[in-house]
DNA sequence: CCTTGCCTTGACGCTGACGACAAGGTTTAG
DNA sequence: CTAAACCTTGTCGTCAGCGTCAAGGCAAGG
C-alpha cells in the first residue's frame, strides 16, 4: 500500500502521513524507487492517531497508544503509559468542563443585564 | 498616562497595548516626543478587552464592546452588537460543553475498558 | 558626560497540525 | 513521445496573541 492509498484509507492525506513518520509515529518500508510502503497495521496506527488527535490529544499525548498497538495489542489503550495519558487528559478534560460552565454562567448573567438595561435606557424601541 | 503606567494598571505589558492599538482596539494621544497618552477610558477599554480574552472571545468578538464603552455606556455589554456576540457566544460555549462532554464519555468508557482489560492479562500485577 | 529608564518602530519567534507549492523522479497508458 | 498520475524532499504559509530582541530617541539625576 501507497501512501496516497493508506492516506484515502484514513480519511487523512499523504502530507499528513509525511508528518506523523517525521515525528516518529508512523512507519514505511521503502521500495526500490524510494516509495513508502504500508501494511495493514499502519492502517489500524493512524486511524488510532486520527480518533485521538478528533479527540483533543496532542501528538505527543498519542505516542504510548501507538506504542502499545505496536507491542501486538488489539487496542491501543490497554498499557500502562496510555492509561496514564487517559487519566490526566480525562483530568484536563474536567477542568475545562468546570471552566467553561462558569464562563457560560458570567455571559448569561451579562447577557441578562444587557437586556435588562435595554429596557430601561430604549423602552420605545421594544418591539 | 504612559504605555508603561496604563500596562501596569490594566495587568498587561506595552507590546500588548500597541498590539491592541495596531488591531483598532485602544487609542491614544501622542506627546511631542511621539509618546503614547491614555486617559482613563482607555484604562477600561482595556479591561474590558482583557475580562472578554480571558473567557474565550477573540479581537474581533471585543470590538463591539468597546465601541459601546466609546459610545458612552457604562458597561460594554449594553449594546444591540455586544448583545449578538454575546449569544453567539454562549451558543458556541455550549457547542464545546456539549463536546467535551461526550468525549468525557468516551475517555472514561475508553478508561475502564482499558482497567478491565489489564486486570484479564496481568492479574499478577493487580496491587 | 554618562547612566538609567522610560519610550519609539520594526521584525522575527512561538505553538500545532498540517496545507500548498516547488522542482523533480517513476511508471503506465495511449 | 507525451501526458497523466503517482511518488519524493524541502520550504514557506496559516491562525492568535502576543514575547523578545534590535536599534535608537528622549528626559532626568549624579
Amino acid at each position: 500500500m501507497l501512501i496516497g492509498e493508506l492516506a484515502e484509507r484514513a480519511g487523512t492525506s499523504p502530507r499528513t502521513l509525511r508528518y506523523y513518520e517525521a515525528h516518529g509515529l508512523v512507519r514505511a518500508q521503502r521500495s526500490a524507487n524510494g516509495y513508502r510502503i504500508y501494511d495493514e497495521t499502519e492502517l489500524r496506527v493512524v486511524r488510532e492517531i486520527r480518533a485521538l488527535l478528533d479527540v483533543g490529544f496532542g501528538l505527543d499525548d498519542v505516542r504510548p497508544f501507538v506504542a502499545c498497538l505496536r507491542a501486538g495489542n488489539t487496542s491501543g489503550d490497554v498499557c500502562p503509559d496510555s492509561v496514564v495519558v487517559l487519566r490526566r487528559k480525562i483530568a484536563e478534560v474536567d477542568v475545562v468542563l468546570d471552566r467553561l460552565g462558569a464562563v457560560r454562567e458570567q455571559l448569561h448573567s451579562q447577557l441578562t443585564h444587557a437586556i435588562a438595561h435595554r429596557e430601561k435606557t430604549c423602552l420605545r424601541r421594544r418591539k
